[in-house]
DNA sequence: TCAACCGTACTATAGGTATAATACAGTTAA
DNA sequence: TTAACTGTATTATACCTATAGTACGGTTGA
């Protein structure tokens, strides 16, 4: 079974944003894998304190994006292939690096401060 | 005169938070300075294309951080110290190096291998 | 069988963001 | 002086996100 205890809802990002960003950071990190049951969308909603509605967008969303797998009476299960782990790995690395270097540019960081500044928040 | 002529309004994020992210990273870079003018509200409106009441949003909170002034009829300008300059590059830094930490580590990645992907994609 | 789940769908409400269209008074420079 | 520009305020509309409540039928296991 899936688990999302480690998840922390913040402010500023959409929740059905912020399930599916740590659902996928969880299969990079090898923590969900193809097969694996999903919460349903009731107990899951429950355990963050959110509407069912909510999860059930994200849910939409992942299965649009061949992620879980659902039918009607049933839990939800993961489908993830090796092909799309190596995407979905590729995508959040390079977004999240691109993302830190794009702002430290702006501010004038010299690319020595800034992996310095890394190392030492690690 | 304060320029936004590099400022690329995106998807995601509000755009009177965009507006002032680029302000402050600016500041850090050293780009905008004390006492420097503001372009109007209705000027940069215009220049990003967006509706002037969110211009007015972004100077509405970067007024309550004193970081710009502005009185009715004339040109608003910027009012940053020292002290201020301090607060703002320590925070964004740490902010935007603190994310970047998390979202690896949420994924498993080893620092040596972040450090590796900053430093190709610099 | 059948109760307890499950996914799915729908309406209604509320707050935040952004736009559109005005309006008014203060400042500034020709 | 005065025209052009400034900051500021208001009302209305629209979309997105999130919640609340309800409902229907399919799946599953005791």
């Amino acid at each position: 079974m899936v688990s999302f205890g480690g998840l922390i809802l913040g402010p500023g990002v959409p929740i059905y944003l912020q399930i599916i960003r740590y659902l996928k950071r969880a299969m990079v990190a090898g923590e969900v894998r193809d097969g694996d049951e999903m919460p349903s969308r009731r107990v899951l909603s429950s355990l963050l304190g959110v509407n069912p509605n909510t999860i059930q967008r994200a849910y939409r969303l992942l299965e649009e994006e061949r992620l879980i797998c659902s039918r009607a009476g049933a839990k939800s299960y993961v489908t993830l292939s090796e092909a799309q782990l190596t995407q979905i790995r590729r995508q959040l690395l390079e977004d999240d690096a691109r993302t830190l270097v794009e702002a430290m540019k702006q501010m004038g960081v010299e690319k020595q401060e800034a992996l310095h500044l890394i190392e030492e928040l690690w």
